[in-house]
DNA sequence: ATCATGACCTGTTAGC
DNA sequence: TGCTAACAGGTCATGA
């Protein structure tokens, strides 16, 4: 599931759990994720305060004291729990029956301060798309996972000029470009679809079809460039909501409600004001595309 | 270089 | 009800 939104909430909802807390002990219930875990993960980990988390596109950023981070990327179906201690039940004992798929709780951590009971933070992963990684904080920027990065959807880096620039030579997809990581960071199938629609941009155009021929933006690319950043704020702004109502009764962290308005809709009626166009679904390089074939052009 | 495809995994759901 | 096939929010390696 998660693209940048859901990690961001993710993020949100660790941070008051973890950050100024000291993790206690790792249990590794598995010796690789997608990738092996990295060497002496579990030594490495225990003992170490966080300091802080951050986020970069997709990855969910651990900031340990002493110059070390902990990378995790929750793929298609990770996902995070917090699980406190019952105080109806005996002192450090906790609940455990919530969760329907235990056998994934792949990575679990114990931290807590002083003393204050210890919590569980649980990382859990079905299909094990995700995985996690170390590496010095000081050293962040050269992660190879993170170099090529583009900007990010809500940063000030991201404009319609550099859209054109990076979009000017692929004649590929405007939908697959989106989706390139490297042209920009933290969207994913999901909330392309919803960028291109509130765009009125057709998802299969060449992306360099948005640019003029002079390389400048054409007023559709503006239009995206400021789609995008609308539907991913709105999206994190919905993750935040979902916390505050949901985080106590079950714990878990990484889904979320969220109206889409063309993603999933296929057979459904175009929600563009005056439209009457039925939503499409059509797959681009494997994956499934929702558009309205009426007011996307 | 660019682009599309298949692979990695397990769970859920639509259709017969 | 039970079986099968298609599909799922992400990358990464490969080959045309």
């Amino acid at each position: 599931m998660p693209e940048l939104p859901e990690v961001e909430t993710v993020r949100r909802g660790l941070a008051p759990f973890m950050e100024g807390r000291r993790i206690r002990e790792l249990t590794l219930n598995r010796a690789d994720l997608r990738f092996p875990l990295p060497e002496k993960f579990k030594t490495r980990v225990e003992g170490r305060k966080v300091e802080q988390l951050s986020r970069r596109a997709k990855y969910l950023v651990i900031n340990l004291e002493d110059d070390l981070s902990l990378i995790a990327h929750l793929g298609m179906s990770g996902s995070f729990r917090i699980e406190e201690p019952d105080k109806a039940l005996q002192p450090g004992a906790f609940h455990h029956e919530r969760s329907k798929d235990q056998a994934h709780d792949h990575v679990v951590l114990r931290i807590g301060r002083d003393a204050e009971p210890d919590a569980l933070i649980i990382y859990n992963d079905p299909r094990r798309f995700g995985f996690m990684d170390l590496i010095e904080t000081s050293a962040i920027d050269t992660y190879p996972a993170f170099k090529a990065l583009g900007p990010e959807p809500t940063g000030n880096r991201l404009s319609a000029q550099y859209l054109a620039e990076r979009f000017k030579t692929k004649k590929g997809p405007i939908k697959s470009v989106l989706l390139d990581q490297t042209v920009i960071s933290g969207l994913g199938n999901i909330y392309v679809c919803e960028a291109l629609y509130r765009a009125h941009i057709r998802p299969t155009r060449a992306a360099m079809s948005v640019v003029t021929p002079t390389g400048k933006p054409s007023r559709q690319l503006e239009d995206l460039t400021r789609a995008i950043r609308d539907v991913i704020a709105e999206a994190i702004e919905a993750g935040g909501s979902s916390l505050r109502d949901h985080i106590q009764t079950d714990g878990s962290l990484g889904y979320f409600q969220h109206r889409f308005r063309v993603y999933d809709r296929e057979d459904k009626p175009c929600l563009t004001e005056g439209c009457d166009g039925i939503v499409h679904r059509i797959t681009q390089s494997g994956r499934s595309t929702f558009y309205c074939p009426v007011c996307q052009k």
